[in-house]
DNA sequence: TGCTCTCTTGATCGCTCAATCAAGTGAGCC
DNA sequence: GGCTCACTTGATTGAGCGATCAAGAGAGCA
């Protein structure tokens, strides 16, 4: 049997991706960890330090967990993308479009996150976004030139998000599948449009 | 003084989208309402039925509410998707990235929700899109041929919510900022696209 | 053996929550 | 006046919440 500080980590990142932070209460973590009060509270100081240590294993997780498994066979930069957002779809699908991104969940349902909560959400999704963006820089040749990679890399993650929120809202795949086939249409024309030269259309410009 | 139900209704939608439905208490609403729980109960014979309530007020308040400011002396179709994402950009420039959008914040914050509440969430959704998938028809002429409007509609609202979501995150507009100058950029690539011929490419398709 | 220190046990606390209810108010109508 | 009925009042309920704490178990070491 693992470790009781493992097991109530554990207990407490299943539960919250799967009835969210705010409905999982304390007497869930410790029913589904098989561990009493007193444990949980020697080891973190409040329920909410049990979710940033859960925070800070999907921070440390992103690559071994899921980028890994996720790009198992895929060499090409840009397939590594869509292989990732592929990774998200299996995940709804194989929970009828219940469980998607739990970083996404939770930063949208702490609407006033204390400081450190909302500094290790903020932390993930820069995390994610560095990754794809190595993935961007690393097909830089085959995009227009000028490109800004880390805007484009974000607007991967906008997709893989707003796409999940509305597949699990409509319960179909429908509104993901939607999402990603406009994002990878757009990367078919980038990279069209790289080929033929440097068109000042083709960058991607951040702000207003 | 407006009737009590009105103004529990009205109370009820400001705070769930300030601290989110499950963080609002019956009695913040009955506070912010200056009511009684028992006319509360009067009206609504769950908290949840006023959830309900306050989602049908943003089903029927989509256009004059939302819609028909935002798309005010904007007359080409195009233009008016931006100018509703500029709408969005304006309330999280306006709350310091606090708000965003409450259907979405809803959407997630619920994890499981009783069916009716998960099928108004849906028809929230579905609204926004037919919306944006109107203005998509209205300029078909400079998309590819055989775009599929409602695919692409409904990346538009994919590219807000997940904007959105992580600028909420940040505290700042940089992703979302990022996030619509990849769907704008990507808006100029199919217009260019179409105006050379339908490029099979350049077809918005959906699935996998 | 006996001391120390980490970890465990589970009853308990004070509080907030959604929801209830009996009593009361007052407009409209006969 | 007297009746009705939609609405209001606000104290109250019981359940569940996060958190506490005194007592104890047991490994490691002298």
């Amino acid at each position: 049997m693992e470790p009781t500080r493992e097991r109530i980590l554990f207990a407490a990142m299943t539960l919250f991706s799967e009835k969210g932070y705010l409905s999982t209460s304390v007497a869930d973590i410790l029913r589904e960890a098989g561990a009493n009060s007193g444990s949980l509270y020697h080891f973190f100081p409040t329920k909410q330090d049990v979710l940033l240590a859960v925070l800070e294993m999907y921070r440390d997780g992103i690559y071994p967990m899921l980028l890994a498994p996720a790009w198992e066979g895929v060499d090409d930069p840009i397939e590594r993308v869509f292989a990732l957002l592929g990774a998200y779809r299996n995940a709804l699908k194989t929970t009828a479009c219940l469980y998607g991104c739990p970083i996404g969940s939770i930063a949208l349902e702490l609407h006033e996150p204390d400081p450190p909560v909302r500094e290790m959400l903020s932390v993930n999704f820069e995390g994610w976004v560095r990754h794809v963006k190595g993935c961007l820089d690393a097909a830089k040749s085959r995009l227009p030139a000028g490109t800004d990679t880390h805007a484009l890399a974000t607007f991967v993650l906008t997709t893989m998000e707003g796409g999940v929120m509305q597949s699990r809202t409509h319960r179909t795949l429908a509104a993901f599948d939607a999402s990603v086939a406009g994002l990878r249409n757009y990367f078919t024309l980038l990279q069209a449009s790289a080929g033929v030269a440097a068109a000042p259309a083709a960058r991607q410009e951040t702000g207003t």
